[in-house]
DNA sequence: TAGATTGTTAATCGATTAACAATC
DNA sequence: TAGATTGTTAATCGATTAACAATC
């Protein structure tokens, strides 16, 4: 609620917010109206004192001996993710993985909405795929730039990634999800989150290996 | 090639580990022998010294002016990640997002191969998807158990995760790859890898908003 | 009031980056 | 040889953890 600029937070502290929104959004559910550090923590098996600097990030503020109103610091773990900024997406790359996303849940909680798919299959264009319909590739730059979309989901294997990338940033794409293993080359002005599944796997089998 | 206790890698170093694995692939196709830190760390956008840190780690050593012999380097870092240790897996959860994971074709490539797939709903028990069969869940523990299988995949909703982590757990699994938002309670001598997609999506939206 | 919990300030820890000597 | 690149040692940076006073 206030306006001073906001300081950017650090990446680690963004991915512990979401696991405290699930928290908070459970307790409140139960029907609780305070949660304390040390309640948060031992549920998401975090230390208190970090629980403590993360809300303080988002502006949460909490009474001494009480903990935190559940209400108003899921408000203020939302503002700061930008939950409540909806957001449009396109999704490049309409097989399995494009597919699954599609139907995942966790889109609308986040205030982002797929609202076209494109790929460069003919079998798969014209399609609806859980409400969302596959367009040719050629016709991304157009609905993209017409529509002020700021989202791109790559669905692809390496070899497209880039070129689609590219295509993505001239239409004026802010941010991309990126599910190949490319490492993609944009200008500073865009935001890439790559979420290579490889890579994750990797640093499981590495760990019990 | 040595036989000394391997010290533990820093998860900030296993997570970059698979890049250069590709970087170093594509290198090899193009006929390179040789590769340097300089050239590797253009790539994939980092700093030279960190490449070459990184690199170390694995127990890759390079020649001054030369570089680092790509072969070697190469199965230095499988080595590391354990791509040569083969192991096997089950996924627990056949709707979308298992499915497609059952079609990654990234899973070879880390030596790791989904062996059953396990389900509750009667429609999709013995169906056959990607060459692998979808059980009823209460035939799980006793093939991990039989099979000794390593690793649990976890494609389920929040509320069904911890409940099939304990299975897993019950039945010997010393890892798990988590694709729910839930915070999994598990001995310490099991590993879990999270993959929450709601996490990264909300890091990147919180950057662009 | 007493005590639990917050918020702030300081200490620690680990990872990244810099500097530079060794070397092919 | 000269110069590029490695590998090592030191400096920096940022995040986590600890300590503790403030407070409801």
């Amino acid at each position: 609620m206030n306006n001073t600029t906001p300081i950017a937070i650090s990446e680690p502290t963004l991915k512990r917010l979401p696991k405290y929104l699930n928290v908070l959004e459970r307790l409140k559910e139960a029907g609780n109206k305070y949660a304390s550090c040390t309640e948060i923590a031992k549920t998401v098996g975090f230390l208190p004192i970090q629980v403590r600097k993360d809300l303080h990030q988002t502006g949460a503020v909490g009474k001494p001996k009480v903990g935190y109103t559940i209400d108003s610091t899921i408000k203020n773990i939302e503002n700061t993710l930008g939950y409540n900024n909806k957001s449009e997406a396109v999704l490049v790359g309409a097989g399995n993985l494009g597919n699954a996303l599609l139907g995942f849940p966790g889109f609308e909680r986040c205030g982002m909405k797929v609202i076209a798919a494109f790929d460069t299959d003919n079998n798969k264009i014209g399609k609806n795929l859980y409400g969302v319909t596959v367009f040719h590739i050629d016709k991304l730059i157009n609905l993209v730039e017409r529509l002020h979309i700021k989202v791109g989901i790559i669905a692809l294997p390496y070899k497209d990634a880039q070129k689609t990338a590219d295509l993505l940033v001239s239409a004026g794409i802010k941010g991309i999800w990126n599910f190949s293993s490319a490492t993609l080359k944009v200008p500073d002005n865009v935001t890439v989150q790559n979420e290579d599944l490889s890579v994750s796997l990797s640093v499981l089998l590495s760990k019990i290996r």
